[in-house]
DNA sequence: CGCATTTTTGATGTAGGTCAAGTGTGGTGG
DNA sequence: CCACCACACTTGACCTACATCAAAAATGCG
């Protein structure tokens, strides 16, 4: 976790500082640090007081929360570009999850009464922020409704396809999951055991609808992916 | 939904407002607009754009979420004081569930526009804005893990704990969830089913931990429920 | 090359869903 | 005021999706 100086450029792309003015931009450049994770390094744990608003620049990190009796759910993803701690600074004051670097991450962030500072003086600020938690709130309420009446096997499928939106890289012949993921994590992700997952990913590569491999996934036919995902009516596999 | 001059004391206790002086107050007062809505309307519907920020003052309002084939979650009961809506209106501009209402109901409301405006003028209500969903985002959150990871009595006694806390009346001998809330409401609300939660409360009323009735359930041993909840040994029931 | 970690796969068990009848109960209209 | 009806709730019997238990096999790293 090294300090760096902050690369003003690099704001210009987060959303919760859209529609800033250039001397907006500057200022919060000023009250940013920039800092360097290395792979499996953890940013914040669970109960620690949410001091930092962060943001990543690059790399892949792993928000995980984890329950009273040590049962872990992984809360979401983050890739570059996406602030991560924030809700916790300004709605309660504790981080309610790990964040993990699941791969070498630059981040940036701010403190809390910084980022208050910024939202007080430009209120576009807090209102991106709003947008974004709100959008996140959504998502975690849709993933909810999919947990409770689901199967696992739909489960696993919007999953897979919701990583597939935002940690996605074409290679030839399909999508690729573009960082380390084991079937314990998309068990995780989805509420099962990672022994169902395996099952459930073997029964998808005999299809040829994707291809795994340690800590790899590849979609090969997103769209099979999708008719699962939907429910739809699908052609059975080959007896 | 009869229109009516919205009352001013009654938005001191918004936590949206909290913090603004009394000439803030006063310019939230002229955007906003009170409705009478009586039970079992409709307040908005999922899909509907969203075009209004909701308060209630008065009664109970359900979000629920359908998904594509109909299946429906509860997202959250809403009681006086509390926003609805909101987060939809800054967070892509689409209601994500439909609200009803389940009693009798007086509410207040604001335009996006007027909301925006309330925003930009004072950022403190865009950062208790923010505070207020991300608390909500924390806590579907930490639904989302006990769907996951709990079993269905564990989850529905969580459930009628929370509701509990937010809508308990005490009476003698325990505690009435205030409003009218069905076997098949807890199911939505737990991801289970009326079946399930109907043999569950016959088993805890047994032990006379709850008390139930047609669409209705009061808490007689709430430390009984925790226990439960928190998946404390406990004695056994009388063989 | 050897070891730790991840993954696969089989066998078995069970929580809770599904199916199927009932049994209250409050509201309504005659 | 009563009879009826729709709707909420209960309860039993059965079934299955998925967890759990238990080994092995693959993979990559030091």
């Amino acid at each position: 976790m090294t300090p760096l100086a902050p690369d003003p450029d690099v704001l210009r792309g987060l959303r919760l500082f859209a529609g800033l003015d250039a001397a907006a931009l500057a200022e919060t450049v000023r009250s940013a640090q920039t800092q360097r994770v290395e792979k499996g390094a953890t940013i914040f744990s669970q109960g620690d007081p949410a001091t930092l608003c962060h943001a990543l620049i690059d790399g892949r990190v792993k928000i995980v929360q984890t329950g009273a009796d040590g049962q872990q759910m992984v809360v979401r993803y983050i890739g570059p570009g996406e602030m991560f701690g924030t809700a916790a600074v300004f709605a309660g004051g504790v981080y309610p999850a790990d964040a993990l670097a699941v791969a070498d991450c630059v981040a940036i962030h701010w403190s809390a009464a910084a980022m208050g500072v910024l939202m007080e003086r430009h209120p576009r600020v807090a209102m991106n922020a709003l947008d974004i938690v709100g959008r996140r709130l959504q998502e975690v309420q849709t993933r909810l409704r999919e947990v409770s009446t689901e199967r696992v096997e739909r489960r696993v499928a919007h999953a897979l396809l919701r990583l597939a939106r935002q940690a996605g890289r074409r290679v030839e012949g399909g999508v690729e999951i573009d960082f380390p993921l084991s079937r314990q994590d998309i068990a995780e992700m989805t509420g099962t055991t990672l022994h169902t997952v395996s099952r459930i990913l073997s029964g998808w590569e005999a299809q040829g609808i994707v291809e795994g491999g340690r800590q790899q996934v590849t979609i090969r036919r997103p769209h099979a992916l999708v008719a699962i995902a939907e429910d739809l009516p699908r052609p059975l596999p080959p007896a």
